[in-house]
DNA sequence: CTAGGGTTAG
């Protein structure tokens, strides 16, 4: 009898509200995915942190699941399901197998020289033009039919490409009804149209096989999910995985790993996790390509708790993760932002006698340079020249990266000179944008124009993170001119702005204050965002009333990217106070705060208050202070409660963006008398106590500078 | 690509 998909599906989650779980759960891991996975866009709507929903609550994904899998009950159902009260499984009760324990077995097929003959006709058809019909038709009537048999057929199947001439050998050998239609053919079909993309071919296909009789086997349905997957038709994929339960097949550990894949990729970890501890629960043991497919998976999901399953699975059932597992664990560490874990899986494996290779060695780069651990960078850097480990040109380039991050001008330098004189790993516009990063955040104005000048005469395409680190190089040398100049040959040709680059100018129209050149910056930022122009206009008119500005400043925001709120926030203050409009840098700095910008701006504990301005541009800085004072003055005057101890930290502007951070603050603390001092021990560390604080209010009034 | 599954760049 057949097990329907939805009920497996069914038994799954009733499995886990009714019984222990006998295998490790992640279920935290799922709870942190369903945090995770509300990854904000620029579509993300712009919601006040008072009203702020979860994106996704558990049920909206159960729903998910319902209504893709739960919906088509079977006429036959099992047992479990016709019973009166479903909802009740007995623990202890065999469970129902969801998955063959046996890989399907191939069918030997065994290729003999006496097939030269059909070697030779299968050359013969792929070396017909592929747009010659006619050509091609007459070739195949000189087939040696006398001999023609499904060996041979697979032999000339196996040997066309691409899928045009085995699709059409097929269609031929169909036609002439020669020898009868097996399910090898098919597959082996299908196999050469997933190369080609050809997922409605592959369907028709498979219709034609249902409506011949011939059967439809583990190799057919991992082929036609697999080529769903490729073309990215997920729901596709999904149908035909539920066709082929209600087929009554049984899928095999492939079919099976397919199809959690599909899953992974749909983001739909909770019935990854589900299918897959079903699976265990049966008694199957995954292989390691299994454990690859979930540990991508975690990894897009920057979810290192799962992770961490995935690794604790294989060990307890003796699976030793193989060279492409490491590569993707490793990978998945990155993502989820743990580089220590990546630096000892990738030493363990190498100890285990794994040499890494190309994508392990860019993925361990990758991370020490993101995390910044240039000394682990260089070590690794090393070993890799010491033990001769495989360089490719992805490599190279993401040890160029790595360099820009961590801030290896030299050796950049000596490794892009090597690139050059290379025979097949020539600089590309991912190796220039990261030498344009490197001279961009050194400010060499020279070394980064002379790059750009080779990039032009060498036709080497334009991108937009490689005009952005040119502007911000420019920008910060006041290099106007130069900088218009650029900006507008890499929009001439083609390169639209994205919202870094707008932050990027935005920036710089904030450094520019009273200077003709802001004028010039003002119009480069016009042809990227002019709707930002539009609200610098707004903001800097002091007849425009809040209502207005909370409207505009929402609708800007929405339109923008996660990554750079906080910075357009950041520059529209500075911007406000440089053309001394306090008030409305405070308006800014509290509208930056509602839409949750500044999450980490303010911490309290029962003894101590702390000011974290660390990640706020010098004016939301000196504008946070301000506001915390004018608070702090209240309190001590309501007679409110304080904690004994009052800190300010400003940070040590190691950060690039940083830098005077400390220093302005330190004297803006100055300007308004306030009681704090510099730490003796922690630099960037401003420090009050609650009786300093109280003679301060009560010898000032510090009315004059609270601006809202 | 010798009938099916997994890994590399802001």
């Amino acid at each position: 009898m057949a097990t329907s998909l939805s009920s497996v599906i069914h038994i799954t989650f009733l499995d886990t509200k009714t019984t222990q779980r006998r295998f490790i759960t992640p279920s935290k891991s799922h709870r942190k995915f369903l945090v995770n996975s509300s990854k904000s866009t620029p579509d993300t709507p712009l919601t006040p942190i008072s009203d702020n929903k979860k994106n996704s609550s558990l049920s909206d994904q159960l729903a998910s699941l319902a209504n893709t899998t739960l919906s088509t009950v079977p006429e036959d159902q099992p047992e479990i399901l016709s019973k009166p009260n479903p909802t009740w499984v007995n623990p202890t009760k065999a469970k129902r197998p969801m998955l063959s324990q046996q890989k399907q077995k191939r069918s030997s097929v065994s290729y003999n020289p006496q097939l030269r003959e059909f070697q030779q006709f299968a050359q013969r058809l792929n070396n017909c033009d592929l747009s010659n019909e006619e050509e091609f038709m007459a070739c195949l009537e000189e087939i040696p039919t006398t001999s023609l048999s499904r060996v041979n057929v697979l032999l000339v199947l196996n040997s066309l490409r691409p899928w045009q001439k085995t699709y059409k050998f097929l269609n031929w050998i169909k036609s002439k009804d020669l020898i009868p239609m097996e399910t090898i053919f098919y597959n082996v079909t299908m196999k050469s149209l997933r190369f080609g993309r050809q997922f409605g071919i592959i369907e028709e296909l498979a219709l034609q096989m249902i409506d011949n009789g011939i059967e439809m086997d583990n190799i057919t349905y991992s082929t036609i999910i697999s080529c769903a997957k490729k073309c990215n038709l997920f729901d596709k994929a999904v149908h035909w995985f539920e066709k082929m339960y209600k087929m009554g097949l049984m899928p095999d550990e492939v079919t099976f790993s397919v199809i959690l894949d599909v899953y992974a990729r749909l983001g739909k970890v909770e019935e990854v996790v589900s299918l897959f501890e079903r699976g265990r629960a049966t008694g199957w043991k995954p292989d390691p390509i299994t454990f690859s497919v979930l540990g991508k998976m975690f990894g897009e999901a920057g979810d290192y708790d799962g992770i961490r399953y995935v690794l604790q699975e294989m060990k307890s059932l003796g699976v030793q993760p193989n060279l492409v597992v490491y590569n993707t664990l490793l990978e998945a560490m990155g993502k989820a932002g743990k580089p220590g874990f990546a630096r000892s899986l990738f030493e363990e494996m190498v100890d285990s006698g794994i040499a890494p290779n190309e994508k392990t060695l860019t993925a361990v780069i990758k991370i020490y340079g993101k995390a910044r651990w240039s000394k682990d960078a260089l070590e690794l850097w090393k070993r890799m020249k010491e033990n001769g480990w495989p360089m490719d040109f992805m490599l190279y380039n993401t040890l160029l990266s790595m360099c820009a991050d961590v801030g290896l001008l030299e050796e950049a330098e000596t490794l892009f000179k090597d690139m050059k004189q290379s025979e097949y790993c020539k600089p590309d516009s991912w190796s220039y944008t990261a030498m344009l990063n490197i001279y961009g955040s050194e400010g060499d104005v020279v070394k980064a124009i002379k790059l750009f000048e080779e990039m032009c005469k060498l036709g080497i395409e334009l991108n937009v993170m490689g005009c952005t680190c040119l502007i911000q190089c420019l920008g910060k040398a006041m290099e106007i001119n130069d900088l218009v100049k650029v900006f507008n040959i890499y929009v001439d040709r083609g390169v639209k702005p994205d919202d870094r680059l707008c932050g990027c100018l935005l920036s710089i129209v904030s450094l520019s204050q009273g200077s003709k050149d802001q004028e010039k910056v003002l119009g480069c930022l016009q042809r990227a965002n002019p709707k930002l122009v539009a609200f610098i206009q707004l903001i800097a008119d002091e007849e425009t009333s809040f209502e207005t500005v909370k409207e505009e400043f929402k609708s800007i925001m929405s339109n923008a990217v996660v990554e750079v709120r906080r910075p357009f926030c950041n520059c529209l203050i500075d911007i406000c106070r440089n053309k001394d409009l306090l008030k409305r840098a405070h308006e800014l700095l509290y509208l930056g705060t509602l839409y949750g910008f500044y999450p980490t701006l303010h911490n309290k504990t029962q003894y101590e208050w702390c000011l974290d301005v660390r990640t706020l541009s010098v004016g939301a800085a000196l504008t946070a202070l301000e506001e915390w004072m004018a608070t702090l003055a209240k309190i001590v005057k309501r007679d409110e409660a304080l904690p004994d101890l009052l800190l300010a930290q400003t940070g040590t502007g190691a950060h690039k963006f940083a830098h005077g951070l400390n220093i302005s603050f330190a004297s803006h603390l100055r300007k308004l008398a306030a009681p704090f001092r510099q730490s003796e021990d922690k630099v960037g560390c401003f420090i009050a106590t609650k009786e300093d604080l109280v003679s301060w209010v009560e010898s000032n009034s510090p009315s004059e500078f609270v601006a809202t």
